[in-house]
RNA sequence: GGUCCCAUCGUCCAGUGGCCUAGGACACAGCCCUUUCAAGGCUGUGACACGGGUUCGAAUCCCGUUGGGACCGCCA
């Protein structure tokens, strides 16, 4: 059981859980769930002025929106909490106490300061940059606790991670350059250090470090974009990491099973939005049509349109008719509204566009189509192609027409599909309205 | 400035000394399919930053250069 893989994600309730966050946790988490191991929750609150309960709410529930659930944490217990700094405060004056006592750190007002040691040699084997080595020197007295009374990162980090008994410390890249400052630490209090693993940055479209000016960056606005946490999932593991050579989409099962933390690369990724969209639609694609409905249905009620007008069957099928057209859920909400509502239609097409001849002829057409015995897509393609050749026009010319009547959109699924699915008595109506079908005379 | 890290197509990855005239995916371009758009199929453009070594042999190892990045807070 001590030999059991133990990791955090440690977050600062200082904003919501960023895309950084999340791949941070995800890493964290597939490692666990590939050994096995637990996955522990710590909030690190110390910075009194910007930590705030609500962040710590909204970072868990960004975490389950990914799918990320932990074994430990400030709501979940466990055997070595509190998993709130803020609450293990006589901890680290315990320890800072001893250093003091041993005098390996010294008292400044109310602070507490690390004395650094030279001409020692840090040096610990990063699980992905392998071997680094770094002289004392070039570290500086450190802060161990405020005049707060609160603990500094690189002080608590050391106590929360020792005594909370963590295996292995997987976090950001930019931590590299703090390690040495923390091996120190565990040094003085003679305790063996945990496996170290920094995962690379993610950087945006101009190779800076993400930000709010890359847009979307909280995983709350990929969700609200219509991105599934799925497809987060999947895209964010796809950042330092690979599951083999053809093997982009996969599942959370698929990922925790082939994660190597040995695996992850070294060099910084950049976010490329144009990857997200495809996994995305990928994922999207593979959904059956009921649980694709649920991802939709609160995009078209953003949209103000009439959900409950209909069947939950009429309105997945809906979905089966856009056919993964769409990248994400928004987008195939936007795309398919005129299946819940005519007016949706009528707000972007009113027929203008048909001349008097043309008019006349499609009535003609229209009128026969109307009358076909069976209305099934199948067979109202086959009577379009066989009319259009037997009146010398093109198919085009008479299914566009149909095309903008009953969609009021350039672009469509094949519309024969769409007409099945509308209903014959919807067709005409929608015809009818714009003139394309006779009206009695 | 100091310390540390990184360096393969525009982007994400594969590649761990010979299988590489460097592979896949996204994006892009063209073609096919076709009632539009997607999807799908096919084809194409496109990279080992540079310079030295080591080696019979280097994208892979070493050194240097250049270019990026991180950290150097009583923030985390």
């Amino acid at each position: 059981m001590t030999d059991t893989v133990r990791v955090r994600f440690a977050p600062s309730p200082t904003g919501a859980l960023h895309i950084g966050g999340g791949h941070t946790a995800l890493f964290n988490w597939l490692w666990a769930r590939h050994m096995g191991g637990r996955f522990i929750l710590r909030i690190e609150d110390t910075d009194r002025e910007r930590s705030t309960k609500e962040y710590e709410e909204t970072i868990m529930s960004g975490m389950r929106w990914l799918g990320l659930d932990w074994d430990e944490g400030p709501d979940a217990g466990g055997d070595y909490g509190p998993y709130r700094q803020s609450e293990r405060l006589p901890l680290y004056r315990k320890y800072a106490d001893q250093l003091v006592d041993e005098g390996k750190a010294y008292r400044e007002g109310d602070a507490v300061i690390f004395k650094n040691p030279e001409g020692v040699k840090l040096i610990f084997d990063d699980v992905v940059y392998g071997h680094i080595e770094v002289m004392s020197e070039t570290l500086k007295d450190t802060v161990l606790i405020k005049s707060d009374g609160m603990p500094t990162y690189n002080y608590a980090v050391v106590i929360d991670d020792h005594c909370m008994g963590i295996t292995h410390v997987i976090r950001g890249e930019d931590h590299i350059s703090n390690t040495p400052k923390q091996l120190l630490i565990y040094d003085a209090l003679g305790w063996d250090y945990p496996a170290f693993g920094h995962l690379p940055m993610i950087l945006g479209k101009d190779k800076k470090k993400l930000s709010k000016r890359h847009g979307a960056t909280s995983v709350y606005e990929f969700r609200d974009m219509g991105y599934m946490p799925d497809s987060v999932f999947n895209f964010l593991a796809l950042l330092g990491w690979s599951a083999g050579e053809n093997n982009e989409i996969f599942s959370r099962d698929e990922a925790v099973s082939l994660f190597e933390l040995s695996r992850v690369t070294k060099r910084a990724a950049v976010f490329d939005m144009e990857k997200l969209n495809f996994i995305n639609q990928e994922h999207l694609k593979r959904l059956d049509p009921y649980t694709r409905l649920d991802l939709v249905e609160p995009f078209w009620r953003e949209m103000g349109l009439p959900v409950d007008d209909h069947s939950r069957e009429y309105l997945a099928q809906s979905l089966v008719v856009l056919c993964g057209r769409g990248q994400t859920a928004k987008e195939a909400a936007g795309y398919s509204d005129y299946f819940l509502t005519f007016e949706a239609v009528k707000g972007r097409y009113d027929g203008s566009d048909v001349d008097d001849a043309g008019r006349g002829m499609l009535r003609k057409f229209y009128g026969e189509l109307l009358g076909l015995p069976e209305w099934k897509a199948p067979p109202l393609e086959e009577f379009t192609r066989t009319w259009s050749e037997g009146h010398s026009v093109k198919m085009k010319d008479i299914a566009m027409p149909l095309r903008m009547a009953l969609t009021g959109m350039k672009v469509s699924p094949g519309v024969f599909e769409v007409a099945e699915h509308l209903g014959r008595d919807e067709c005409r109506r929608r015809l009818a309205h714009f003139g394309f079908v006779g009206s009695a005379e």
